[in-house]
RNA sequence: GGUCCGGUAGCUCAGUUGGAUAGAGCAUCAGCCUUCUAAGCUGAGGGUCAUUGGUUCGAAUCCAAUCCGGAUCACCA
């Protein structure tokens, strides 16, 4: 239990105590951390009891506070200030906390709860190379399920790749007309790149038959559907509905090229999957869900024989379901993955990592299944998040406009470099090392740089200004991670201690105010995870691990621990920065962040 | 037009679910390295929390209306 609901429920019996005659609602105990303005470390706010109780605030919390005191060694003082009961922690409870959780290195992490969540994310197309917006989408999803983890869920990790469509075609019909056979072997070119470039080569030539055509008199309309080159992609399409081997030969090709190209960069984001889905296996599911809603009356059939369902209650429109010829539209195949998710392995959430414009679908998806019936509706969750845009607007692969991925990761790490050579901190290290340093600081900035703020939020990304490695950012908590590793060292000391670790250790004198800061801020993190899942929102854990972080440094600044005051006081803030080290390692590799032990 | 989301310091963002004088980072300015890593620390300036009304002891937070920006509402995916 943490200090904080400790505090609660000990106020409200003390509550109940003191006023017998009164009921005191369940949960009305407000607690909340002190300013630091005032003197002591938890609040109480008393407005909420002041009627009920018939009391004036300077009487009810001189009464509160002074039962508190005494009734509880938790507490060893109190002030009430303008209807606020300020009460501070005695230090026994946090050196009782340093002394219990230093050597534990899953601190924060919660039992098992056999509750099982398939998280859905990354989930790309395989006609071009993952850019900019895909990796808020893949850090996302990779934090959220690590998050989800160490509070006790069982998650799988889950990747729906869209393998089979027209945007495939394209990149096919393009590399047929203009490829010379290339391969990402003879040219040198990462296959999801390859692939994306005739992606590309097609929507130029596209452009440029539609011009042709337009300038011969048609309309532009018409001259987008009778472009030849998109007359081709769909032809495509349709013998590959068909089967046709040549097509479905060099369909496989391509997406093995590209998916190649994508394990290089996964590898690279250091995100894993435990489950695969392809489209081209799930694209003709969902027509039995159909068949059912359209016998338990929930869908209707028009004459032309489309299938639909009407929302209009829910406050939206008709949905088309299936096709007038009976073949699938983009919802029913979901409909059909999502059942086969659920059976999967009986999940108990569902949670899609997918952009806010597909808000509306992924409501729709959910009503759909939840007026058939089917039991899997109920743990679908959508996590939407904001698209990332540039400061001219979104981006378009189909103009080119797209901040790579591959390039990011290129650019972060060589800034890393940069700035390390430009700070002088070069010394001491192997190449090797100084290579894995780079791509830890580089890939940490980034990484951060797109879970610090809120998913649902759209972000804008100005390619022009570089990510900062000063200040609210990944580089800022690895110095401090790598500070404490260095007195750590210089103590002889690993972060992993035996239990027995500390067991004899008692203060005599009282905490420092930054000591007591940062003791209290590291027993409220498991509570910070708890609700970093419950709003399946990392921000929440930058947000405390930077300030964790940031703590420490002022800590850092104002006491010395290799020559402390006196030994006692070198235990205390050894324990202080080992615990401190671990929060921020297991906060930060829950983020997919990992942490130098030098910088 | 319907639905949904957002609007907080010059910029990027927090704000513990209704609590004290609204906080960080960047940028600007002023200090701090003979002492465990200055990628750091301390301080200053910077605010009509989009606007207006309401709810109450108390509102950035809840409700209503309005303004601005975005997404979406296909026999596309």
């Amino acid at each position: 239990m943490t200090l904080s609901s400790k505090i609660k429920s000990i106020a409200e019996s003390a509550l109940t105590h003191l006023f017998p005659n009164a009921a005191i609602p369940i949960g009305s105990v407000q607690v909340s951390q002190t300013k630091p303005e005032f003197k002591g470390d938890y609040t109480i706010v008393l407005f909420p009891f002041l009627k009920l109780l018939r009391q004036k605030p300077d009487v009810l919390g001189n009464a509160l506070g002074e039962y508190l005191v005494k009734k509880n060694n938790l507490f060893n003082a109190y002030e009430v200030v303008s209807g606020f009961l300020n009460l501070t922690v005695s230090d026994d409870f946090f050196v009782g906390f340093l002394k219990k959780e230093v050597s534990n290195q899953q601190f924060g992490a919660q039992a098992n709860t056999h509750q099982k969540v398939m998280v859905e994310y990354s989930s790309p197309n395989t006609n071009k190379p993952l850019h900019f917006g895909h990796l808020r989408n893949i850090f996302l999803g990779f934090a959220v399920s690590e998050i989800l983890k160490t509070t006790g869920k069982e998650v799988v990790k889950a990747n729906l790749i869209n393998d089979r469509g027209i945007h495939i075609c394209k990149s096919m019909i393009a590399w047929m007309r203009y490829g010379n056979c290339s391969t990402p072997e003879t040219t040198g070119i990462k296959g999801d790149h390859l692939v994306g470039d005739y992606y590309v080569k097609f929507n130029d030539v596209y452009k440029s038959e539609i011009k042709e055509l337009v300038a011969q008199g048609m309309e532009e309309v018409q001259a987008e559907r009778e472009a030849p080159i998109m007359k081709e992609a769909q032809d495509l399409l349709r013998k590959w509905e068909a089967g046709d081997k040549e097509v479905k030969k060099l369909w496989q090709t391509m997406n093995d090229w590209v998916y190649a190209g994508f394990d290089v960069s996964y590898r690279r984001l250091g995100v894993d999957f435990d489950k695969m889905y392809y489209e081209s296996n799930t694209y003709l599911l969902g027509k039995e869900i159909v068949a059912d809603g359209l016998k338990k009356g929930v869908l209707y059939q028009k004459e032309d024989g489309s299938v639909w369902i009407d929302l209009t209650e829910d406050g939206l429109d008709h949905k088309l379901l299936l096709r007038g010829d009976g073949t699938s539209v983009y919802i029913t195949q979901d409909l059909g993955t999502a059942k086969l998710k659920y059976n999967y392995c009986n999940l108990d959430q569902s949670i899609y990592v997918i952009a806010d414009e597909q808000n509306y679908h992924m409501q729709v998806l959910k009503l759909i299944l939840s007026k058939i019936g089917e039991p899997c509706a109920d743990g679908i969750f959508h996590l939407s998040y904001g698209m990332v845009e540039l400061p001219t607007g979104r981006m378009k692969s189909r103009e080119g406009t797209v901040v790579d991925a591959d390039d990011m990761m290129d650019e972060m790490i060589a800034l890393a470099k940069e700035q390390t050579e430009a700070a002088g901190k070069t010394d001491g290290f192997t190449q090797e090392e100084l290579t894995r340093l780079y791509e830890t600081i580089g890939m940490g900035a980034l990484k951060f740089y797109l879970l610090r703020v809120d998913p649902k939020k759209k972000m804008i990304f100005n390619p022009q200004e570089s990510i900062d490695l000063h200040g609210f950012t990944a580089t800022f908590i690895q110095y401090a991670h790598a500070r404490i590793c260095s007195i750590l060292r210089k103590e002889n000391l690993s972060l992993k201690l035996e239990m027995t670790a500390f067991s004899n250790f008692n203060i005599s004198e009282p905490l420092s105010s930054s000591e007591k800061k940062l003791a209290q801020m590291l027993e409220q993190y498991p509570s910070v995870l708890q609700t970093a899942a419950e709003e399946y929102n990392p921000g929440t854990l930058c947000n405390y691990v930077f300030q964790l972080a940031q703590q420490f440094n002022s800590f850092y600044d104002v006491h010395s621990i290799s020559k402390a005051e006196n030994e006692e006081k070198k235990q205390l803030r050894l324990m202080l920065i080992i615990i401190t080290a671990s929060v921020l390692c297991h906060g930060m590799n829950l983020l997919g962040i990992s942490l130098p032990e030098k910088m």
